[in-house]
DNA sequence: CTAAATGCAAACAGTTTGCAGCTGC
DNA sequence: GCAGCTGCAAACTGTTTGCATTTAG
């Protein structure tokens, strides 16, 4: 979040209310999120705030290197705030309620860079994508995060 | 090819003309092609073949396990065709010039999935994808790949 | 006061779908 | 001959963009 603000501020980019609450909102969020899911939550503060913005917002957080972008269940792009991993992430999405979850994985970059750099490219981001089903959904026939109790 | 073929025989579909011409194209390639790319190649043998039977044509090869799916550079879908993986795909997509090319990995499943069935969930598919730089680009200027002189 | 940010509506691109006619079996 | 396939054009969906207006510094 202060990232976030010392980014803007770098660049003589304007700190502006929409942009902290879509700040506030993108940073208590434990999982990854699409713009629409990202609208209705910001809307809760401040009920005017444009897909567009969201959008745009969304596209500077991820060049400032704060999001990684996900391809989401639907193809929707899904964004989730990164830690301490430099150019590679992990997500575990669910095929049946579309959630995106990030998953530690501190060695990726390592263990796979190499063979990407053996047939001549220099690998600049690292993603594995887990497409998967919930244990939970198939025992009991609901998937508690489907309910999007979350936060 | 021939599991194409038996696929659609199996299920009662037919093999048409067309679909026989779609996939001497596909089964042909060495890298990954997005809908655009086979339909130009089709075309050559068949220069009426339309986009959408080209995206129908995909989808069933994808059913049966004959293709996976990444996503290109540009965020359109790109297809593979599989050799003996099961379930896991790695492919490198190069930022200089979009091309997506299939990477050996054959670990890849084993090493990956634990962590995902820790979190409760059973892994489907999982795809590692490095976008990356093209070495040769950065030495030379051009990039081999980029006049797409394959097949 | 000026450059940057915003909301809106319109534009876009890739993909999917409905339908009338054609084709394999 | 009937189910399935095809091409076309129209519909869709998520995302981006142009523009007139507002706002931070």
């Amino acid at each position: 979040m202060e990232q976030a603000v010392a980014y803007w501020k770098v660049r003589g980019l304007k700190m502006t209310s929409v942009r902290k609450i879509i700040c506030q909102t993108v940073f208590s969020s434990a999982e990854a999120f699409d713009a629409e899911d990202l609208l209705q939550r910001a809307r809760q503060k401040d009920g005017l705030i444009s897909l567009s913005t969201i959008y745009r917002t969304l596209s500077t957080l991820q060049e400032a290197g704060l999001l990684v972008e996900v391809e989401g269940i639907d193809r929707k792009k899904c964004f989730s705030v990164v830690g301490t991993q430099t150019s590679a992430a992990s997500h575990v999405v669910c095929q049946d309620c579309g959630q995106v979850i990030p998953l530690e994985n501190p060695c990726l970059s390592l263990r796979e860079s190499g063979p990407a750099h053996q047939t001549g490219f220099s690998p600049k981001k690292i993603s594995l994508r887990i497409e998967a089903t919930c244990d939970e959904l198939e025992r009991c026939g609901t998937c508690v995060r489907s309910n999007k109790t979350k936060e």
